[in-house]
DNA sequence: ATAATAAAGTGGGATGTAGTGGCATATACT
DNA sequence: AGTATATGCCACTACATCCCACTTTATTAT
């Protein structure tokens, strides 16, 4: 169960290292995804090849399924866990999620997301401000 | 599993190296076609059969999968890949897609796609922007 | 509580490999 | 035969990878 929240910081050759309590569970090499409000998401290949298997099979028949796989499948990269525990973010990924020098590791249950700090604490501000009202949503539908 | 996104060159000679995280995948000979969304497929020789025997499948009574069927099939080469990782892309096939010097060759599953570094970047935008839309389509799927 | 020890995060240098361009040789086409 | 295109080979550059060292934080023992 990967939980807590870390910041760290990619040096000038794009590394970044995991928060030593992730590398357990994340394994030697890990995958990096393009992920949802503009932030990156770390599966453990575990993790990773159960989420695959859900739209691997998508032809490309339709042009939704091939804008949908290509924002997945091309937007992901393996990558290896270096002997100091860092990993290399390709260039194409940083830009996507808007990655300076100073990030933010985030576990959430079976993921790990990276976020700029800025962006970051943008967010969680608003999403502790709410936190009653989401409460209050989540419980009508029964959720909590 | 083919993934991620590399920006290469297609030199004078018309040459086009392969990235080298994708070469083992690939093998030594690989069937390039005019793919979907103006871009190029690459199938490695499994992939391409597996394919082919689907279209096989196609009636040719109606004019839609005639059309389709000479779309990919004589839109098809076999080329080989060079000691160097390279392939050499016809030039008709590199006319189809509008392809300058710069590419993007992004891995999707089983194939990989060749594009134009500009019809990329914006087509790239557009399905980025579309996340709420796609986070919608993961959860329905089960994926999130 | 303080000191000693270990671990984590970060930075830098050295080495190897990937990507690319150019030359030279082979093959095909006119 | 001559031209053009393809193929193999070698060389250069940039970057990824490996390894070691420094600094800070956490942990343990006295």
């Amino acid at each position: 169960m990967l939980i807590g929240e870390y910041l760290h910081t990619i040096d000038p050759k794009k590394r970044l290292s995991l928060p030593a309590k992730f590398r357990k569970e994340l394994g030697k090499t890990v995958i990096v995804t393009r992920g949802l409000d503009q932030c990156l998401f770390i599966f453990p290949p575990a993790a990773w090849k159960k989420l695959v298997s859900k739209f691997g099979e998508l032809s490309f028949g339709s042009s939704e399924s091939r804008s949908f796989n290509r924002f997945m499948l091309s937007g992901a990269v393996e990558v290896d866990v270096d002997s100091a525990g860092r990993i290399l973010l390709p260039e194409f990924l940083k830009g996507f999620a808007g990655l300076k020098s100073k990030v933010v590791l985030a576990g959430v249950n079976d993921r790990v997301e990276i976020w700029d700090e800025k962006r970051w604490e943008t967010y969680k501000a608003k999403i502790e401000s709410q936190g009653d009202e989401l409460a209050q949503k989540l419980g009508e539908i029964g959720v909590i």
